[in-house]
DNA sequence: TTTATTTATCGTATATTTACGATATAAGAT
DNA sequence: ATCTTATATCGTAAATATACGATAAATAAA
């Protein structure tokens, strides 16, 4: 009984969500951010900056892949990622649809 | 093999991760919103908008409020939670820091 | 062709998350 | 005092995530 129930929400709010879930960990926020502060690819040199093994420092990459927030092009026998700003314009629009527009109206907490 | 590493990230980068994995599920994203559009504390309503049980949603709520990003008052039987919105406001600057600045100047993808 | 280099995938052990029902707790209502 | 209502916590089963080493795959270099 421990079946996901993610089918039970909206899409915005799984899209949302996942774009969370993607960024969720501090090595693949270390690695947006590497990715993020190049403005060209970066092939091999993220694996050395990360204190993690080679083949998690993949499992990462291919995470935040399928979850769209980084772009990715075989290049021979080295791989080449990048941001994909898109997907980061998507959420921040959600994310200030859902609170920060909320948050004028809101601002006095009340607990 | 499977214990986690965060401790070789930065701070900086844990929170990041942690805001994110508070928010890394639909039915939290839901409870949130709920309650963002809520200018006043909700009680038991949140139990009667998610299709979950009332059990699965204390700990939904409890996640939320150990991760920061709602303050709860008990108030006799009931409980009365809020957005806390201070924690949204950090997380949107680090967030912005971290990938809108640097957006506007790597504006062109490359893959 | 063989060898080296780079990255992805597989297998697997452990940790964490998710969900539920059952039960506890705490205060108001009767 | 007892019952009702609202919420939290416990126990637990199943699903997912995390990490690593080993190995595969794919190209470049020799």
């Amino acid at each position: 009984m421990a079946k996901h129930k993610k089918e039970a929400f909206t899409q915005r709010e799984q899209d949302l969500a996942a774009f969370a879930k993607a960024m969720a960990h501090p090595a693949r926020i270390s690695i947006l951010k590497a990715l993020a502060q190049h403005n060209e690819c970066i092939c091999g040199e993220i694996v050395e900056i990360l204190p993690l093994a080679q083949s998690t420092v993949s499992q990462h990459l291919k995470e935040l892949k399928i979850a769209g927030l980084i772009d990715g092009a075989i290049d021979g026998p080295r791989s080449c990622y990048c941001i994909n700003w898109k997907a980061f314009e998507k959420f921040n629009q959600e994310f200030n649809s859902l609170f920060n527009n909320l948050k004028l109206k809101n601002e006095k907490a009340c607990c």
